[in-house]
DNA sequence: GTCTATATTGAGATAGAC
DNA sequence: GTCTATCTCAATATAGAC
């Protein structure tokens, strides 16, 4: 959400707004164009075509995952503080590119296509994965649990939450954060020995 | 996913099937026309616009939710069982009807604007919410979790695990059923303990 | 770098014969 | 009930003047 700098960027967040709302197909070039306060004709000054605007806000968006990714493993914390250092970091790059986000969660169809993002896609998985077998390896995290269905759990409650506007304004990213990490962890079912969450949540701050 | 008997009911099929897989605005008439066997004309002798078609579709997968739902609400299950079984019925949904379930889940912005959705979809909610109150009421449920966030996340997950074709074939509708539940009441860190996971698995056949 | 004007294509939908 | 033929419109994209 950084201010555009020049024509392009503009052109490019503005893009984004409108796909992220209306959906990409149904935005036409001129609606951009009006919208950046320009004719239409002019977008091919600095684009090839509409999708070469889609592809830029993608990969803009699978680079910052990337990187945010990267930082929390480079930390080396444990299991469960590292996923719920994901979980954060993937409400950051939400709350960053609520635009880019929304896209990329609702348009997974116009993506399947396009090699070119698959790659960024499955390192993402990757990690979610590898973190999950570790924990599982580590008896930190249960066994009897697929894997592969903890991982779609959890990354579908991440990424959805930022469907809509803010999810009830009323929680900071940390506090989401937080509230969808001890779910995952701890469950939903109340316990009198409740110091679990507790600890857990305080610990997050290091 | 029963077998079409008349014409009509063959084109909604044939359309539900298209626009799961490459999104409603992507599927031209014309090509749902050809898979049915016949030319694009002829589709407005059944319906009088591609709309009504998207339409059919997603009245016919919103009753069943409501039915199901509401079967399960008839059972006074406690809040537990309660939740398990809605979380098995709307599995049961989206394996009985995966195209428009896809289509729901991404067609959302589509959805969007017609009001005459809008019921169906907030009367589901408000099965879920009721339940969580009460569950948080009774103690049952953990109160220091917003109940939205808590909807908001299990609403996704369950809806989501659709999204790809079956997620990893091996699991029945039943024992994904109890893997979600699991997860979501449980928590995923590894328990000593590990007997109230056992326990409320094995009570879910009653 | 932006505009005017327009080419081109593809979509949903219709009329009327069969 | 289906087909042929076509209308109409909207969207992406282009060419070339300014």
């Amino acid at each position: 959400m950084t201010e555009p700098q020049d024509r392009r960027e503009l052109i490019v967040a503005t893009a984004a707004e409108m796909f992220a709302r209306k959906g990409i197909r149904a935005t036409t070039v001129r609606e951009i164009a009006d919208a950046v306060g320009v004719l239409s004709g002019s977008l091919y000054h600095y684009f090839r075509s509409k999708d070469e605007i889609v592809q830029e806000i993608l990969s803009e968006f699978l680079e910052e995952v990337r990187a945010r990714y990267a930082e929390v493993l480079g930390r080396g914390d444990d299991c469960a503080q590292t996923l719920r250092e994901l979980v954060l970091a993937s409400l950051r790059v939400a709350s960053q590119r609520p635009s880019a986000t929304a896209i990329y969660q609702n348009q997974l169809r116009y993506l399947r296509d396009r090699p070119e993002f698959k790659e960024g896609a499955a390192e993402a998985q990757r990690v979610w994965l590898e973190l999950i077998d570790r924990g599982v390896a580590e008896g930190v995290f249960r066994a009897d649990i697929p894997p592969r269905v903890f991982y779609r759990l959890i990354r579908d409650a991440v990424w959805m939450s930022w469907r809509g506007p803010q999810p009830d304004g009323m929680y900071s990213l940390e506090e989401l954060a937080d509230a969808i990490t001890s779910i995952f962890l701890e469950g939903f079912i109340a316990r009198p020995e409740s110091a679990v969450g507790t600890s857990t949540a305080a610990a997050r701050r290091r």
